[in-house]
DNA sequence: CCGCATCCGGGGCGATACTG
DNA sequence: CAGTATCGCCCCGGATGCGG
């Protein structure tokens, strides 16, 4: 990218992450871990090829991404975040909160939608009420992939991945999953909906925020 | 822009400021308020006239900046945060602060430097060491610009402005500036560069970071 | 298959000129 | 003062090719 050429922290960090892209790699490399190029492509669709290979490429010089070769019987190359590179999270986690309220509005029928792209609006938007008690996990399956909250130090953590004994188990369209956990969605309503709720109710009530966010407009 | 078409906060975000230069004008509409075009022009050294007269009306279109005719006797428009667009705060603040390692390393000799700028990356590093005794505020002159540091809740709100009586003045180039409040810069090595300071040294040190932030690479 | 490089059409971007 | 108009260029998007 062309350097803004400001001696400014926002304008320095655009001349490493403002690309196009970028910043959505970035989310795939934080969400996934240490990742191929041809799953990294899986999880970007419409990124046209060239354009990944340019932006590793310049990422890798920046410092924000590590590249290594696979141990020598797997024949492939892996990507995945410096520590530096992960310093970026706070900063995804902020902008995937203030568009939380877009989430909401948007007519999703032309979107393409990945599970595990709820991660990150729900790592900024669930809380843990009860943070004395026992941590609870919930588990969350929106056909393509599946997700675990973990309540954590008044928060909670969102990771891939799935538990053998949840708390509940929250299954069905990522939207209705989405909505019902940041409570703009009854859950009665949600269920009449085809979506599937097995578990602890209270394990849900527990991490649901006390008022869904600020509205745009 | 484009949209990316993902189901997804941080996408939905940059949909709508992920365009180049977008981040910066909502910059400088934070950091200087209503602002008439022409001012952000000339915060914005390098943007195409045409560019500024895009992504105003696509922000607005979006939410994020109102703008409004001002008074009859002055013949100007004015733009301006929507409080949703101000909602951009925190994720600016986390950029800023995840740069904030280049603005020390980088050779600033290329760079355009504005006061301003500085309030963003000062106000996510300075903290208040001890915020139950009255508040304190420095005063930093950068040449072209004054700002104002001011000790709030724990942390630091930084505004451009002057005070009547400031309990500590620092004055000269930014990036000395900023190397002395960040810790970076010993306060006798930034004097022999001709960094003017005066008043309480005690307010100086209630507000430096403990320690230097991650590096790059 | 995996990880790109190359090629090409279209549009976003950068700079200048001009106008109500 | 607050933009619009215009134009060249380069970035981006999409397709294909290609070596390991």
């Amino acid at each position: 990218m062309r350097s803004y050429r400001q001696w400014c922290g926002l304008a320095k960090a655009l001349d490493v992450v403002g690309d196009r892209w970028t910043l959505l790699i970035v989310r795939e490399l934080l969400l996934r871990g240490a990742s191929r190029y041809t799953d990294l492509q899986q999880g970007l669709p419409g990124i046209a090829t060239n354009l990944l290979a340019d932006r590793l490429r310049h990422l890798e010089s920046c410092g924000v991404v590590r590249r290594e070769e696979a141990n020598p019987p797997v024949a492939t190359a892996l990507f995945s975040l410096t520590p530096w590179g992960e310093g970026l999270r706070p900063a995804m986690l902020a902008l995937g909160h203030w568009a939380a309220p877009m989430m909401l509005k948007a007519s999703r029928q032309r979107d393409t939608c990945m599970g595990h792209w709820l991660a990150l609006p729900l790592e900024s938007c669930l809380i843990d009420r009860t943070p004395s008690r026992r941590a609870v996990t919930l588990e969350l399956r929106t056909g393509d992939d599946s997700l675990l909250v973990e309540t954590s130090e008044g928060g909670v953590r969102v990771r891939r991945g799935s538990a053998a004994h949840p708390d509940a188990v929250i299954e069905g369209p990522p939207d209705l999953v989405f909505g019902l956990l940041v409570g703009r969605t009854d859950l009665a309503a949600a269920r009449a909906k085809r979506l599937r709720f097995e578990g602890d109710v209270a394990a849900l009530r527990r991490v649901q925020p006390r008022a869904p966010g600020a509205r745009p407009g």
